[in-house]
DNA sequence: CATCCATGATAGCGACGCTAACATTAATAT
DNA sequence: ATATTAATGTTAGCGTCGCTATCATGGATG
């Protein structure tokens, strides 16, 4: 099984040095010292092993990237998300071309994991309350938005000449998606709730803010959202949140 | 001159049926009755035959749209401006992706033309003191969100499932350009709904917010705090605070 | 020792982008 | 009207591509 990691590395030298972003199959062989039918015996064809060379480069990429990734601080995480985005994207523009601007890869194991990374940092963004939208739907924004970032700087330089592009669009995902814009001041008591745990190092008041936020709206809801049962039942479940025993434990998830 | 349009509306016609994306210069041939020396004879090469027909079917739609987009309000035309290259995206995705995806037709002049009618909008808006980047750098961050938005939906739609995710990006790339956040159709959009409750007493976004910090902290208890059941239950009903309904409907119940 | 199966090597198929070569027509000049 | 030139139609084919059929080889297994 050295044979598929000797073709992937020749693939991707291969890549990264191609002029119109594609290669062919017998360049690769002839790169790797392997004929054709190893070459579809392993992969089966030419877009498995572009997926395969496209999924390595990004896992070494990541690998370097990871260790510095662990902070307790979500939001920079995005930020370090962000930029580490664009600079792979730069550094492997066909690699990333063929990932987020051709649909020859679309199933490749790297874009998956890219969206799973993010949506990590963003669940722990709104598990501090400062997310105004779901993960999913952070995810979503975020990821378009710093593709589309990366592949106009790799596609049209040109008409990409602002060298904070990159910057100027994470920081307007980051507003749109916190609450209170980010930076500025929070607005609601979750983000209030947040701000205060950066000095206590408990992130568990804004989960117990938001459950009394949320009891509140519920007692003022007269929409047909919930049946009577089913908002009574909501209500004690909601008021679980505010024992101390309750947020002790989820507290302790934290440090 | 007649046999170069009618090369080029087969080259759009298969290639809008193309499965892969790609069309073959042989099977244009057939399908539009000439030879293939005659089509070297006019385009040159396959890449100047993609440029020609993505100007082509870009042109088509854009004089659809031109008709419609004369108004004295600024705003609203970069509203129209954003949709309309997302219905293109959505409606032509082949030429769209080759227009905005990969490097084949980088010098196509649709992507120029694109950028030059935003410009045009975005001059306008400068004109009345309510942008506060240049109109360079605003195009810039409008097209690359756009297109990275319109790539998404095109390459990655189980990713980006998200019915609103080209009007949250649209609202979000238009507050980070203009000056005071722009004030626009208040009935559409989440953010400005947001701001819009924020004078009749009742905050709609915290309850959003609310409910998804609690299912973020939800996903990550371990606690013996709710059974299996129960947290699964609790998790769709927390879920419904995030449509659209049912914020409007909160916020109904105060104004 | 016989069997089987994974790998090596050769050759080739059909389709691709693209072009040389020539035949034919149309347009122009004399 | 004829000769010259330019444009176009037609055939055939080159080199490369992704991919595979075919067979030889060799080492592991019973």
């Amino acid at each position: 099984m050295d044979a598929k990691l000797t073709i992937i590395e020749a693939a991707a030298r291969l890549l990264a040095q191609s002029a119109d972003g594609d290669i062919s199959t017998r360049a690769v062989c002839e790169a790797s010292g392997i004929q054709q039918p190893a070459l579809y015996r392993i992969f089966g064809d030419k877009a498995a092993l572009l997926e395969a060379t496209v999924d390595h480069v990004w896992n070494k990429y990541l690998s370097m990237k990871r260790a510095a990734e662990a902070s307790s601080d979500p939001l920079a995480d995005l930020r370090r998300g962000w930029d580490g985005h664009t600079a792979f994207a730069l550094a492997n523009p066909n690699a990333y071309r063929l990932l987020f601007g051709s649909n020859a890869v679309a199933r490749a194991e790297s874009g998956t994991e890219a969206v799973r990374l993010l949506q990590g940092v963003l669940e722990r963004l709104a598990a501090q309350g400062r997310l105004r939208v779901t993960p999913e739907v952070a995810a979503q924004h975020v990821m378009a938005a710093n593709s589309g970032v990366a592949l106009a700087m790799i596609l049209r330089p040109e008409q990409s000449d602002d060298p904070r592009l990159s910057e100027r669009m994470r920081e307007s995902v980051i507003h749109s998606i916190l609450v209170g814009g980010g930076a500025g001041e929070p607005s609601t008591t979750a983000a209030l709730a947040a701000k205060a745990e950066g000095a206590s190092g408990s992130n568990s008041e804004a989960v117990v803010a938001a459950a009394i936020t949320l009891r509140a709206a519920l007692a003022r809801l007269d929409a047909p959202i919930f049946t009577g049962a089913e908002q009574t039942l909501l209500d004690e479940w909601l008021a679980r949140f505010n024992t101390d025993d309750t947020v002790s434990t989820v507290e302790g998830a934290h440090s």
